[in-house]
DNA sequence: CCCCGTTGTCATCATGCTGTCACAACAGGC
DNA sequence: GCCTGTTGTGACAGCATGATGACAACGGGG
């Protein structure tokens, strides 16, 4: 059973969205303003948060960024619910950082569907633990802390997600063009090389476990076992 | 090696696009008009559909739809070039079945890697497979690791890519001029005798395994279980 | 407003992959 | 057995690719 919290300031609208996706077998909360999402947030813990854009009090896309910044609820998916016309390229993009979007006025179908494609991503990237451990590298996603054999190493935000991303994929090699796409987002611009950059920082900071890191020439990196 | 539809009624920029798609591998078919568009969809049957929203005659969301509704065009994933504040959500959403859009104008990279993504997910719920299997010999694709009866051998990666197309094909004779195509690029101007070279290091290097790879006399080279 | 950590880009260097060639080996037809 | 066209193979030079350190731009925090 999962929990989505509803932020909306529109109680007939919050209303239905909750009752139709109690109807789909989930459980809802819903809040009515910023400061009170971003303190439910906290406290239930929800599997999926459905965050209005415009709140009074605090924007949906600020409330957005503070939830993807505090450690305790950065890895709850958001979808956004946008009037038309918004700004939607920013709300998906790395600024703000939501998961999905849905336009209003939208179709309670629609919504339903989007949930469970978000929640079907989800489970699936963070399958098993938010601790992974391959070799002497431990990573834990959920306190966005990095261990090589017990010692915990500091890693800038760019650093991590590619190290998470070699990690969640390890064996698995993964092109530059990915890297940039899961890494760094859909429209980022600018060249391949600079995952070389980030993967010889990567490698500098893992000491003797850098090495797990392989190059495949031609094709990418990847993460292996030693 | 993927066929890709462009419908799209500026020459220039359904040129562009096409270029850009060639210069990564794939094979553009351009059309100009809605209803060309659906013939072409329906001859070449191509991989993917990169289809303008805005096109005389036809609505591009009319077109998807019936693109969607054919029985022979249905699989066939299609990404929607729209232009800013057009309706985005009807359009990846389940009225029209797009699959996935860009927003215009886009870069050239994001296009690409809107479509290697799209293909990639389509590729998967086709094929699967990413390790096969022949005799002693074992090839695993995503993890871009060759094995003979067990031992892991390194091979560069133009080697790897001949014994990938030779192992998916294995038991068909593939002409040099087959290989040369597949392994190199379609647009690869150089020696045919290349291929002898590169199948001579292959055979070196997979040892006893190496004569499972069969010449041909007269036509190529083939791949055979023992 | 300044400082410092982070990040993307670039130039340079090292490495080893790759295509070509020359010649040897070979198969098959006569 | 000889001849011819085809294939195998080792050597090698050129070059594509990746590693790396320097650096400037940027931005957040104090």
């Amino acid at each position: 059973m999962h929990t989505i919290l509803v932020i909306e300031d529109e109680r007939d609208l919050a209303g239905l969205v909750a009752f139709n996706l109690e109807k789909e077998g989930y459980r809802c909360v819903i809040a009515c303003d910023g400061i009170q999402g971003l303190e439910m947030a906290r406290q239930h813990n929800p599997d999926l948060i459905l965050l209005d854009l415009m709140l009074p009090g605090m924007l949906g896309t600020e409330l957005c960024k503070l939830l993807k910044k505090a450690e305790n609820t950065s890895q709850i998916p958001v979808i956004m619910l946008t009037a038309k016309g918004e700004e939607i390229d920013k709300v998906v993009g790395f600024e703000v950082g939501a998961d999905d979007y849905v336009v209003k006025p939208f179709s309670t179908r629609e919504l339903v569907l989007r949930v469970k494609a978000v929640l079907r991503r989800f489970a699936v990237e963070t399958e098993s633990e938010t601790i992974i451990n391959i070799g002497t590298v431990t990573i834990d996603t959920s306190r966005h802390v990095v261990a090589v054999k017990g010692e915990e190493i500091a890693f800038t935000s760019t650093e991590f997600k590619l190290l998470h991303t070699l990690v969640k994929r390890w064996g698995r090699v993964q092109s530059r063009d990915v890297l940039l796409r899961d890494v760094w987002g859909y429209n980022y611009v600018g060249d391949t090389r600079t995952v070389d950059t980030h993967i010889t920082r990567l490698r500098t900071k893992m000491g003797e476990a850098g090495d797990m890191i392989k190059t495949v020439r031609g094709f990418g990196y990847k993460l292996e076992e030693r």
